[in-house]
DNA sequence: AAGAAAACTTTACTTAGTAAAGTAGCAGAT
DNA sequence: ATCTGCTACTTTACTAAGTAAAGTTTTCTT
């Protein structure tokens, strides 16, 4: 069972899918779940609080699976299997991805979503953690690998999807490609 | 001299660094340049008009410092200068970099705007063709090159200003700090 | 000097966000 | 059993903003 509330955010992935994210309006998101013009302000206050309700949904799914690859014993396969969790959220859910990272569209004082956006962030961090304690680039710091591994993958995966890589590009190509560059970078990365 | 065209961009800037992206209204950029609320939409058409003109310029812009990095001899040097160019195209112009990305907010099927987009990719695939000629990373195919060099620094810089990475780091360190991971990775793509 | 085109403005209409008040149904308390 | 209040919305109404269309003024062109 969902409820009302959670009807209005997929509602959102509809209506992005189809009218791109400047074409989101409370009364279309409201009329795609059955509702009315105000009922996504009523639950979400205004057009900023859904948009945050949407974005910290999405950046809590994005941690899902960055903390399920932490599960991962062997440091290599878990950031592969970090980087391509992230390649296939993007992929899957390219509404969502889209507007994740464009702050414009949130209230950006909500702690939820802060606190969304870093569970990613310190997964990542804590595979970087245990990577060194293995003693993988031991003579980095751990703040600057973070921004390089998730800089890359983020950067690669924008470009692709939606991007100006997205012309030339086959998305079914997008997971193999990030794979080997972010090999690469594993390996450039270490001492 | 200036056009009113160009002092209605110029008037984008401003617009954009006081409201944000999402607070750029015709009637706003038209006050700010000393004009009707109309005035804006008679030169471009409309608002995604506007948008279109403002983005080009700036890939243009982007492309002016990647054509210039070209003229470096030394490979390595032009690498490093066309990453850092492009980081302080984000640093200096916050406003146009926030937006160039955004799709959505321009008319795509527009041939200058991707004539600008293009003239840098080109740029980075001259300086990628060249190295290669030169014996850099030959095994390896010219478009992935391309596509993960822009990537890593595309990627690093928009984490860097206004996003997840902006509060930890500091703007000064954002170039070295770059310079260091393009390294790295000119160094793990070669062969 | 006259006509035409360029460079805007004025007017007016429509869509969208949002505040405020309203209403229907259900849940305990009495 | 009914009253009270709360939840879950809707209705109404106002204002900001995009945009079409027509108007006005200035500036060329010849």
């Amino acid at each position: 069972m969902s409820t009302t509330a959670e009807n209005l955010l997929d509602a959102m992935d509809q209506v992005i899918a189809t009218h791109g994210p400047s074409g989101v309006t409370l009364r279309r998101v409201g009329a795609e779940a059955g509702l009315s013009h105000t009922a996504a302000a009523h639950y979400y206050g205004d057009k900023p609080g859904l948009f945050t309700a949407y974005i910290t949904r999405a950046f809590n799914a994005v941690a899902d699976g960055m903390e399920a690859a932490l599960l991962i014993e062997d440091n290599r396969n878990a950031f592969l299997q970090a980087a391509s969790s992230y390649a296939e959220f993007a992929l899957e859910q390219p509404s969502q991805f889209n507007v994740m990272n464009r702050l414009e569209l949130v209230r950006v004082d909500t702690p939820e979503l802060w606190a969304a956006r870093e569970r990613g962030f310190f997964a990542l961090a804590a595979l970087i953690d245990r990577s060194q304690a293995e003693g993988w680039a031991v003579s980095r710091d751990g703040l600057d690998l973070a921004a390089t591994t998730w800089g890359l993958v983020h950067g690669f995966v924008d470009l692709w999807v939606g991007g100006p890589l997205a012309a030339p590009y086959d998305p079914a190509e997008l997971v193999p490609t990030l794979l080997r560059v972010v090999e690469d970078l594993l390996d450039a990365l270490d001492d």
